[in-house]
DNA sequence: AAATAATTTTAGACTTGGCTAAAAATAACA
DNA sequence: TGTTATTTTTAGCCAAGTCTAAAATTATTT
């Protein structure tokens, strides 16, 4: 089926809200995530649903069908490949890469986005270590954990963020903190929840609780 | 100024009638470039020309005001600037580049666009031969001839095509006819205006008149 | 459990870009 | 030059996606 970037979008925003809370997404949930009214989105969702792309009932919010799913899953894996093509290639930092991938995500060609995915080496995880799924929609998983949630004395390695706004990022690229770094936990401070940690250039450097949660990491 | 798809289509459908003709375009000839109603046209040309992006007079058709001039070089800079990309990097046969590039071509963002130029090596011609504009919308010139005006005898080597139809490169490919290959005029027959040539593999085709007019070759 | 607050839907309107049919202007021809 | 043919514009309508304001429903609080 042939979908406008609006109903794109509507769909990928009603799969980043299920996956995050596990329940039907709520019409202002979802009108946040697209930057819209309430009364849009209920529009919106009467259309998705005539189309089969979502499950809604009047006041319960939406969730994604089986078909929806798919799109929403094929959508995910364009914009991260073109994340990864934006970076790797272009040389884009990582805090910029978004923004363009969330305008390419929307060409539609499977051929360009098989052959893209070949160009780029079949990466499984975008700049910001988010995985990327297969041509058949699989998602890649990972043994990950988040920073906060390690003991002192525990090394191991950033391998994603779960914030991904500009701010957020210049911030890490200020700390030399980027993808692959080590990291080394040498104390947690109970009173503000920050943490002073090592990285594997032997700087120090505190994290705040504005940052900590935010880091994914892999022991080593 | 931010303009819709829509409106760029427009201004690139003017530019090319323009460049063709060096008249004013008709508003029945916008509408086949672009594949709409002459009536579409009329209401188009009113807002563009709102918007100072033409000169426009009832009933004298439209032509591209300076800064109309500007957006549509700088559209087909990157029009051709993502053909490359997908001919060079991703393997795309030359008959397959130009649908996606129409889509690829409204992304707005400058930085993209140096930076793919860039990573491309900063190239002059696209794959077809049509010359690339550089940022400042300045367009690379060639000594070129087409096949037709040259005399038996003459060795030349194919650097463009003034058709772009699928079917067209189709033929050409079958007749293993690309950009670079080598050509000597051996007959031209006056009958039906066909050519035999022989190529650099040392194999002798005949080109129809269907062909030759839309060869366009450098002197060697 | 009733009253208040928050969320969601409906109703009606606007903009963009398209359409058809009819009117107006220009071009072509006899 | 007058008449017909073609082109272009106007007029009125439609669908998509948005909006605001008001009504309906659900959630929360006292």
């Amino acid at each position: 089926m042939l979908l406008t970037q609006a109903e794109e979008n509507y769909l990928k925003a009603i799969f980043k809200i299920n996956e995050k809370t596990n329940k039907p997404a709520s019409t202002n949930a979802i009108a946040k995530h697209v930057s819209t009214s309430a009364a849009s989105v209920t529009d919106m969702l009467q259309k998705l649903s005539g189309k089969s792309l979502i499950h809604y009932e009047k006041y319960k919010g939406a969730s994604l069908s089986e078909s929806g799913n798919k799109t929403a899953t094929q959508l995910i894996r364009k914009h991260r490949l073109w994340e990864v093509f934006l970076f790797d290639k272009l040389k884009f930092p990582w805090e910029e890469v978004h923004d363009i991938a969330e305008e390419l995500e929307h060409i539609r060609s499977d051929h360009l986005i098989n052959r893209l995915d070949n160009f780029l080496g079949n990466p499984r995880f975008d700049p910001h270590g988010d995985p990327i799924p297969n041509a058949e929609g699989k998602f890649m998983l990972r043994n990950q954990s988040t920073l906060e949630s390690l003991p002192i004395g525990q090394k191991c390695m950033l391998v994603g963020v779960t914030e991904h706004s500009v701010p957020f990022l210049q911030h890490l690229n200020g700390l030399k903190i980027k993808l692959g770094t080590q990291i080394k936990i040498l104390e947690k401070q109970s009173f503000d929840r920050s943490m002073i940690v090592e990285l594997d250039t032997k700087t120090q450097v505190t994290l705040s609780h504005s940052v900590v949660p935010n880091l994914l990491v892999k022991l080593i």
